[in-house]
DNA sequence: CCGACCGCCTGCCTGC
DNA sequence: TGCAGGCAGGCGGTCG
């Protein structure tokens, strides 16, 4: 599920319950996800406290006293949902879609009362234990690029890391080296919204001298504005976990093009078809009409 | 250096 | 009804 709207929601969703307690007990129930967890990863935990939690693109991160941090990536089928106190209800009888208890890899227990559990059908997710001192010195937060909702991402600065560039715009906004967070979803919304193609080179975002260009200061707000409204909704496709069934779940959401492949444009007037086109493996969808 | 492609896993939907 | 095939929100490695 998780973009990085998503991965914010989890991480409000998590925080009240993960930030101040303690891991009383970590069971792992399979020896990793995508990868193998960390050496002794149980046992490093165990005891720790946690002292924030922060998100850096798709990731998150518990800071522990002890000087290490918990990395936590959900891949594409992550969540998290908390069970007893500090969650609203019992633990669930009831799994959305594929999230059988099979997939709970990993129980967080805190020393506040609760479960924190980790679901993940598909694997891949992954858990590491690193360092905290120098940790964006160091693989994978030395390479991730600017975060679109920073101050630091504006016209100017899409310019910059797209001049140039020969490959497809659709596919320089994936690119976590370049802007961290976005993924196909909030692509096509964005390039939707900024009424571009996503067939159309990325170098159109700057001009002969690196700035931008009209494109670049329409794409640089729409990016912006999609991820702080789905922010504010709560994530598209994942619903807090603050609601009645104490779960991290599915919230379905209407997109403008994402998954509408042969419906109709949503923008006023404009009367297009929504076309799929299959780009480095991935689905972009966007309106032939409008978005040129 | 860049970009295209593949593999990692499982579940679900489609079409035959 | 059954089943093969395609597809899925991410990432990292390889190859040209």
């Amino acid at each position: 599920m998780p973009e990085l709207p998503e991965v914010e929601t989890v991480r409000r969703g998590l925080a009240p319950t993960l930030v101040g307690a303690r891991f009383a007990r970590v069971e792992t129930r399979r020896g990793g996800l995508r990868a193998p967890f960390p050496p002794r990863f149980a046992e490093r935990l165990t005891g720790r406290r946690i002292e924030a939690l922060t998100r850096r693109a798709k990731y998150l991160l518990a800071a522990l006293d002890g000087g290490e941090t918990l990395v936590l990536h959900l891949g594409m089928s992550g969540s998290f949902r908390i069970e007893g106190a500090g969650a609203a209800s019992a633990p669930p009888t009831h799994f959305p879609r594929g999230k059988s208890p099979a997939h709970d890899h990993v129980v967080f227990v805190l020393d506040n009362g609760a479960r924190v559990v980790y679901n993940d059908p598909r694997r891949f997710g992954a858990m590491d234990l690193v360092p905290t001192e120098g940790i964006d010195r160091r693989p994978p937060f030395d390479a991730l690029g600017v975060e679109p909702l920073s101050d630091d991402f504006d016209a100017k600065r899409l310019a910059t890391l797209s001049a140039g560039s020969r490959a497809p715009i659709k596919a320089a906004l994936l690119d976590q080296k370049r802007i961290a967070g976005l993924g196909n979803i909030y692509a096509c919304e964005a390039l939707w919204r900024a009424r571009l193609s996503p067939l159309r080179p990325a170098a159109i975002l700057a001009d002969a001298k690196g700035r931008p260009t009209a494109a670049a200061r329409a794409l640089a707000p729409a990016i912006r504005a999609v991820l702080e409204q789905a922010v504010e909704a709560g994530g598209s496709t994942l619903r807090d976990h603050r609601q009645p069934d104490g779960e991290l779940g599915y919230f379905q959401h209407s997109f403008a093009v994402y998954d509408r492949e042969g419906a109709a444009c949503p923008r006023r007037g404009c009367g297009g078809i929504i076309a799929r086109v299959a780009q480095g493996g991935r689905s972009s969808f966007y309106c032939p009409a409008c978005q040129k």
